[in-house]
RNA sequence: GUGAUCGUAGCUCAGUUGGUCAGAGCGCCAGGUUGUGGCCCCGGAGGUCGGGGGUUCAAGUCCCCUCGGUCACCCCA
């Protein structure tokens, strides 16, 4: 064993399985782009402060899951845990805020959690997302949504759950709080210990317990949702109703308190329910009206989300979305071309890079193999067609066309007819 | 950070109570066809049995440590 390997939980994503990532990435970026999200690309790592600011210092994303180190000059950097902060930050330090115009960015950016891996949960994965800043408008709660929901329904994903919340404005969520608190102090002892040591520092998280004990309390605690300031019960009435009126399915989850404390009003999830492992979540996001502000800019409300690439591969694979041809339809070898003796290696090199400019993904064999190694080499390569060119083609300037894929026989043609019988052949 | 489980060729794995146990299939390379793939036949390359230490006449096999994989908890995409 190689004593040189990746390290813990990271992994190298090879083709074939790559392929499906490109197509993932793709097709996100061909359905935003029609919104008028533009691409935004952010460094990997980013001084602590901009996650402690934005994330919440007490929130454990950011006290135990950090990956941070310290640069040659002593300075304090972490890889970036998501991928909404770093997008505000270059928001905020390039003045990109516009009066009357939303600033609309998409990304796609490994993330670093360090963590112990399992499935499904690795210390780099990679999100896509997007970010849409400049008002509180429910409208946009509704495009952000919504585009999320059309992409993951566009890849023809349907086992899955929307889940949507509001975790209203900073000030009733206070108010909220308060009576959560209260309700707590009466069921401190029917908790479990995980939470009835700690509920005091985010009480909301609460609501997140699986444990049997906790659900059963929380069943009959107050409800977020009916402590909603008018404004914010306004704005989530609004936006599950945009939701519903353009067809997309969702549940109001009661439960659902996202993980950073930057979050205001709008907050949703996707659940895909063919994953039978503990994380099943493949994607969430929601409005953070407060953040830009907190991480020094002008106060400016805004909506996003992520969404994990490698669970979304892992719930779509799960849900059989794709074919064994998917990846190889991204790349695969159309024709391949086949020297014999070092004569025809001019002639070879000349064919296989006019075909390349005419548009064919062409392969060939190098190392001067055999005939019969080469040919094999270009059975399993998947061609359509084998081009042959030895001494004899060398010498009347032509080429031996083999279909691979058909009973048809072979054939020899001059070589300046070759891209018109290729045309020939690719437009069946 | 805690716990469980696994670690033998590129891949999937077999190796009986420690004693020809360094193997199979697939893959790869080559030959069977002096210029013809797929099927078939034949041959070949490739492993300090994750690493280190210990017990023993003898360790892939038992013990300890360590490193990795996997899964679960915590938490999250």
């Amino acid at each position: 064993m190689n004593p040189l390997s990746a390290p813990i939980g990271t992994k190298d994503i090879l083709a074939p399985e790559s392929g499906y990532l490109e197509l993932l990435i793709h097709h996100f970026q061909k359905i935003v782009r029609r919104a008028g999200y533009r691409l935004v690309v952010t460094p990997v790592f980013e001084d602590v402060q901009l996650f402690t600011r934005g994330i919440g210092s007490d929130n454990e994303l950011v006290t135990k899951e950090m990956y941070e180190f310290l640069d040659k000059s002593g300075r304090n950097m972490a890889l970036k845990p998501e991928g909404t902060a770093s997008v505000i930050r270059a928001f905020i330090q390039h003045h990109l805020s516009e009066e009357s115009k939303v600033f609309k960015a998409w990304y796609c950016t490994p993330v670093f959690r360090y963590e112990r891996p399992q499935a499904g949960r690795l210390r780099q994965h990679h999100q896509l997302g997007l970010e849409a800043l400049g008002t509180a408008d429910p409208e946009l709660d509704i495009e952000v949504v919504g585009l999320a929901a059309s992409y993951l329904g566009s890849l023809g994903l349907k086992n899955y759950t929307l889940n949507i919340n509001s975790m209203g404005d900073l000030e009733c969520r206070m108010g909220f709080i308060k009576l959560l608190n209260r309700f707590l102090d009466h069921h401190a002892d029917e908790l479990c210990n995980q939470h009835c040591k700690r509920y005091r520092l985010n009480p909301l998280r609460v609501f997140d317990c699986k444990k049997q004990e906790c659900v059963d309390v929380m069943s009959t605690a107050p409800k977020l949702k009916e402590h909603l300031c008018d404004k914010c019960g306004e704005h989530f009435a609004t936006v599950t109703q945009g939701l519903t009126d353009l067809g997309f399915v969702y549940e109001i989850s009661d439960k659902l308190v996202r993980g950073f404390d930057y979050y205001t009003r709008t907050t949703f999830e996707f659940n895909s329910n063919a994953l039978n492992t503990a994380q099943n979540a493949i994607g969430g996001g929601g409005r953070y009206d407060g953040l830009v502000e907190a991480l020094g800019g002008q106060s400016t409300p805004g909506v996003g989300f992520g969404i994990g690439l490698e669970r979304l591969l892992l719930a779509s694979s799960a849900e059989g979305i794709w074919s064994d041809t998917t990846p190889s339809a991204f790349s695969s070898v159309d024709i391949f071309v086949i020297g014999l003796e070092s004569g025809s290696d001019k002639a070879v090199r000349e064919v296989v890079f006019s075909l390349r400019n005419a548009g064919y993904q062409v392969d060939q064999a190098f190392g001067s193999r055999s005939l019969k190694a080469q040919l094999r080499t270009a059975d399993r390569s998947g061609a359509l067609v084998a081009l042959i060119i030895g001494p004899k083609e060398v010498e009347e300037s032509s080429v031996t066309l083999k279909p691979l894929r058909s009973s048809e026989s072979q054939s020899q043609l001059p070589r300046e007819k070759l891209l018109e019988k290729m045309s020939e052949i690719y437009s069946k």
